[in-house]
DNA sequence: CTGCACATTCACGTCAACGGCAGGGTGGAG
DNA sequence: CTCCACCCTGCCGTTGACGTGAATGTGCAG
């Protein structure tokens, strides 16, 4: 049988795990580890039963590395953040498969609007995060002066 | 110069484990593991070898408190973060100890170094951060203007 | 064909960050 | 005084996010 998604759009050869791991800054393990909580389905199997993974594959999984690492987010939230975008992808099959102006308008305004709930999350984060900061410039703003107190540096 | 804030009408009062926990949305067990793996200096104590804490040790707490929820930050990293206060600290009480210029000037911009490494330790963050927000918002432009394609809203 | 490196699925081990007891002490109300 | 709510110190349990074999299969190099 002959693979009826047209996934390989970029021509890219399939990775093995490993090589998919390598690529993203994974280990093997963790990658098995996403598929197994449901943030990864198995791209493609090969012959002998090998985990194949293709460009989009890596990109969930730079994404996922990226909120884990940098946003500091739990696989759960990982989780919420790709069910959205899960959702966006079934909205854009829904538009594919309708020409009603008002459904596909619905269809676009909520994938907008998932969007921006995306943006609120993350943006929720950095507003906490610059809290931090600028408290810490304050103090950091306090000291300065200080330091001109003292007088002109020694020669 | 002794230009202290005026503070709340409970500053004065040492709060218990349970009332501090309550103060700063953290609970009894997990202030104690705080204590456990030195996150907290060892608070005052009362004569039934209670755990006293005051209006500092609740700053530190609500300052942990953010680092791991708003932050993500592991408490390995918050210790890290506080050690660097420590140091802070350290250099307020050799402050104190020395009338040498040159010494008070030394103290004084390593003090602002400290805040200024803080600072980008948490830019960073919202830098990775903000490069997501600005990707989704890049994918949410190119959704936008397709909703106006479809035509004036129906009536 | 024989290695050899990498793959598979269990299954158990581990570390962080707590939760939740047991067994015993404390301290203010009644 | 008792009662009861809270506190203490262990110490074991749990959950998340993997690490680390063990037993077995796969695929290509020589």
């Amino acid at each position: 049988m002959t693979s009826t998604h047209q996934r390989q759009a970029t021509a890219d050869r399939l990775l093995h795990i490993h090589e998919a791991a390598a690529e993203t800054g994974l280990t093997p393990r963790s990658v098995r580890y996403y598929e197994e909580v449901g943030l990864l389905r198995p791209a493609a199997r090969s012959e002998g039963d090998y985990r194949l993974y293709d460009e989009t594959d890596l990109e969930r999984l730079r994404f996922i590395k990226g909120l884990r690492d940098d946003a500091g987010f739990s696989l759960a939230e990982i989780t919420q953040l790709l069910e959205a975008e899960a959702a966006r992808e079934r909205g854009h099959a829904a538009l594919q498969a309708t020409t009603d102006p008002a459904e596909r308008r619905r269809i676009l305004c909520e994938r907008v609007a998932s969007f921006e709930r995306q943006i609120e999350t993350l943006e929720r984060k950095i507003g906490r995060l610059q809290t931090m900061v600028d408290e810490t410039r304050v103090r950091r703003d306090r000291t300065a002066p200080r330091i001109d107190e003292i007088g002109p540096s020694e020669p």
